[in-house]
DNA sequence: CTCTTGCTTCGATTTCTGTCGAGATAGACC
DNA sequence: GGTCTATCTCGACAGAAATCGAAGCAAGAG
């Protein structure tokens, strides 16, 4: 994935003072790269379950603790953790039996970066 | 939208110390809400016209300013634009012959609250 | 080795989304 | 009024995404 090789640093403005969404137009590379964070964030399932890994105890969960939560079949739980970690947000890491998953602080840190100078300039 | 009638302005620790993502579970409603606006963003065309109509001169464009810069057709750019007005991220106002777009700061600082303090606290 | 459990992959179905062309609407100008 | 321009709405279609059941794979227990 791109974003995990570090086109998004390189984002006008994420090193100064001013959101790059605000300093000048997003080039289309880069809004295409930005968009598959976004996207895969912007469904209610995947959002909780981001939520559910991030708040767990130990700052990772595995998969039986997700599945339970939801009215949803385990493939599905499955296919989007697997949107997730193809996005870079998460990562996963079998240890015995269970799979743990645990988010990627930096690339929400970076999309934070994005967003955040935007609503306090103005 | 139900973002903009303050529900976002609820999630617990918007006003603490830490990001809600990650103090605590979203709960179903909260990550519907949230995961509209994500939605909205997780598209290239969509996030490269919020980011021309906040980076033009004076902070906001017509739709005239923003369909040239796409290999798209108008109504393509009107349904996007429809999509990123019912998400509440920006607002449109007629003058004259022309409509004219801006964003909407509190909700994109909104986002970035939910964001930001996930990454900067690891 | 076989059985069970946890999770993933595969294949099919249904629903959602992006895009377009054609037509509607609103305002400016003559 | 008529016409032109700017933008939106509608209806249709193709491709993408969400969900499920069935099957596969990995690891531990007996």
């Amino acid at each position: 994935m791109s974003n995990q090789t570090g086109l998004l640093t390189e984002l006008p403005g994420v090193a100064g003072c001013c959101s790059p969404l605000v300093r000048k137009p997003l080039t289309a590379p880069q809004a295409v790269d930005l968009s598959r964070l976004f996207k895969a964030m912007g469904d209610p399932v995947r959002l909780r379950l981001l939520s559910l890994i991030a708040s767990h105890e130990g700052g990772e969960a595995c998969v039986c603790d997700l599945s339970g939560v939801f009215d949803l079949t385990g493939p599905t739980i499955s296919h989007h953790l697997k949107v997730l970690r193809e996005a870079g947000l998460i990562a996963g890491e079998r240890r015995g039996t269970w799979i743990y998953y645990r988010i990627q602080p930096e690339v929400l840190a970076q999309l934070a970066a994005v967003l955040r100078p935007a609503g306090a300039s103005v």
